[in-house]
DNA sequence: GCAAATAATATGAAAATTCATATAAAACCG
DNA sequence: CGGTTTTATATGAATTTTCATATTATTTGC
């Protein structure tokens, strides 16, 4: 019927490529969480920030930024308002004044402990889906994958 | 010598959180790749773009936003650029006159094709480093974790 | 065939993000 | 030391993105 307008290649690029099939999976399987968190009051940087404190409270900036995978302005501007909000507070290392440590309020702690038990649960959700092997396999995986490409570039 | 300070969870959370992983991996990975379309003139959504339609030229706005993982007005914006740039070009759907599809001008083709020779290369080399077992499971995985996800909430 | 409901795209206005750079503190070096 | 370079964070201004909704076209149900 629609011979005419084919175009396109034989085998198709976009849906079979690593780094597309990569940004597809975290987006999808990202906003059903963020949906979530978003229903607890946060927006989805806030919450990235959140998870990351949980982890490495007093983290200074740049190193949230990296971790929480936000260029440094922006994780600035993010910090400014949980700060207002009451998230998390500022505080200058006395070691080397230069630095700015963020830590968690314990408002702040006790919404990133809570969402991260829901965090927990809706990966387990995914991975059960996933099935046995697979399921096994996928994180060390990624985190291979992780190590490699922070090896390539060293930050 | 620092104990006073410890207040992190015995085991961190967020680095080995599966979703974490993605959003990761694929920044990092993607951050490789969107260099070099930089270098070709590209900003990275119109290189996402670009890969699209390269698939399914002739795409309608709201297919084309699903499929390039954007919101439909940002979408139209990015597609008015390009269409200033000559990359692209918008043609109503006789059919359907609410649609609008989106063709790829010849340039917009071109450079397409020769982008996505050097994607492949670029995904090659990633998979090498990663190695036997995992680079051939890992796209299958990702694979079906997708359409797990979107089976979800059918879209 | 018409009114109401639905669908596809575009757009205004607000908000977020980026990029370059300012500011301030520490490290380095001759 | 004093000057220069580097590092850490913040900020102004421009651009991009989002959110809600307008606009236009089609479908549905009566």
């Amino acid at each position: 019927m629609n011979d005419l307008k084919k175009n396109e290649p034989d085998q198709p690029f976009v849906t079979s490529y690593l780094l597309y099939l990569l940004a597809a999976v975290s987006d999808r399987a990202s906003a059903e969480f963020h949906d979530h968190a978003r229903a607890a009051g946060l927006r989805v940087p806030e919450w990235r920030v959140l998870a990351c404190l949980a982890d490495e409270d007093g983290a200074m900036v740049t190193r949230l930024a990296r971790l929480s995978l936000m260029e440094q302005s922006r994780l600035t501007r993010i910090i400014d308002q949980m700060a207002v909000r009451g998230l998390v507070r500022r505080q200058s290392d006395p070691e080397d004044r230069r630095r700015v440590r963020v830590f968690l309020s314990d408002e702040g702690r006790d919404l990133a402990l809570r969402l991260i038990v829901d965090a927990r649960a809706h990966e387990a959700r995914i991975l059960d889906d996933l099935g046995g092997a697979d399921a096994q396999r996928i994180k060390p995986m990624l985190e291979t994958l992780l190590a490699q490409l922070d090896g390539r570039t060293p930050g």
